[in-house]
DNA sequence: GTCTATACTTCGATAGAC
DNA sequence: GTCTATCGAAGTATAGAC
């Protein structure tokens, strides 16, 4: 962590490529060992460079942190603009909410402690959550269809649970899963249908 | 990381005072700063002491975490406990839920790179599933109500927002968290008084 | 653009004295 | 039970040569 703000240090330009190369190699680290494993010496030994030439791309390696951050939130929101055009967004969002890479919960956990990193996370965050409710809204104003709950809660509500459930099975805790699987399978019917989330009679 | 098993060095019983101290200010700075924070320079610091101190009490770093780990989850399980003992026991759970410190996710993340923290953590996690699961089942049984959806089905589904809510809040992302929290609230009263939950009608 | 060289800090861990 | 002493590894970062 540094204070200081602006190094009187030479540093590489945007569009290089060694510059894409780090943030590429940054990123696979980070999903195969996690946040600790990134560091200047393992980034540089995987382009088989020097240590020293992460600083000159990165002033800090919680800027380079946040490039990657930032690349890949962007490839994922493309991704997911293009799934989410679909005769079932609720779903699209269910499955990819199914299958978040742990990363997603490492960076909001160091999030809580380094605001610059919270600022990127904050950003995407709450973008991805426009994201999905304009394109449920979207979608049932399509269809003429009167939701019983807002969008943005629908949102809300399936995402929290994809993520639950992908963070527990990542720890091993399944308890539940089923049961609550089903209930959302549910829903995701209803919505299709119907346009409308509704519980299981008694 | 160590990969020894048992070295040669002397070590500090169970139930000593200094060993208490070390854990109680573990947990402190855990909250404060969160994990990264908590080394044994800053812990001997906090005490008095010196560093060498936390070596003589636990062999690795991850060890004392542990011990945080459980000291704190049996002090939340007993608070717990007591808590559902009432007659909203999903309200007991929700409220709990809205208000996890963020160490919690920063265990959780931390889980899914080291495998003995993630023993503890997915220990824990299923302990509580197990205990919400049987509030909740106990309270619809000594009501004779059947429920319309499984006790451990509501338990994530209210755990889950409950936490995400938190997690978000922490991060400063709160886009539909009203219309998400009006639909809790009528989840906690329909359970109450019915013992089901219902959505909204259209 | 990449290197060598270097400074400095912090960390975890161990051995052995008192 | 706590200390001194020490090791070695890893980290971030900077300055200046090539």
């Amino acid at each position: 962590m540094r204070s200081k703000k602006t190094p009187t240090r030479r540093m590489g330009v945007e569009n290089s490529e060694t510059r894409a190369q780090l943030i590429e190699a940054a990123g696979k680290l980070l999903r195969k060992e996690g946040c600790a494993a990134v560091t200047a010496r393992r980034l540089a030994e995987k382009l088989g460079l020097k240590r020293q030439i992460v600083h000159y791309y990165f002033n800090t390696i919680e800027d380079l942190l946040i490039a990657v951050i930032r690349r890949d939130s962007d490839k994922v929101r493309e991704r997911f603009i293009q799934a989410l055009d679909s005769n079932e967004p609720l779903r699209v969002i269910w499955e990819m909410g199914n299958n978040v890479p742990t990363t997603i919960f490492e960076f909001a956990a160091m999030a809580f402690r380094r605001k610059a990193i919270q600022a990127e996370v904050r950003r995407y965050m709450a973008e991805f959550r426009r994201i999905e409710s304009v394109a449920l809204a979207r979608y049932l104003e399509l269809r003429g269809i009167e939701p019983n709950i807002p969008p943005v809660a629908t949102a809300i509500l399936i995402n929290s649970l994809a993520h639950t459930l992908s963070m527990e099975r990542a720890l091993g805790v399944t308890e539940g899963h089923s049961e609550m699987k089903a209930i959302a399978e549910d829903w995701l019917r209803a919505f299709a249908e119907r346009g409308e989330l509704s519980m299981p009679p008694r």
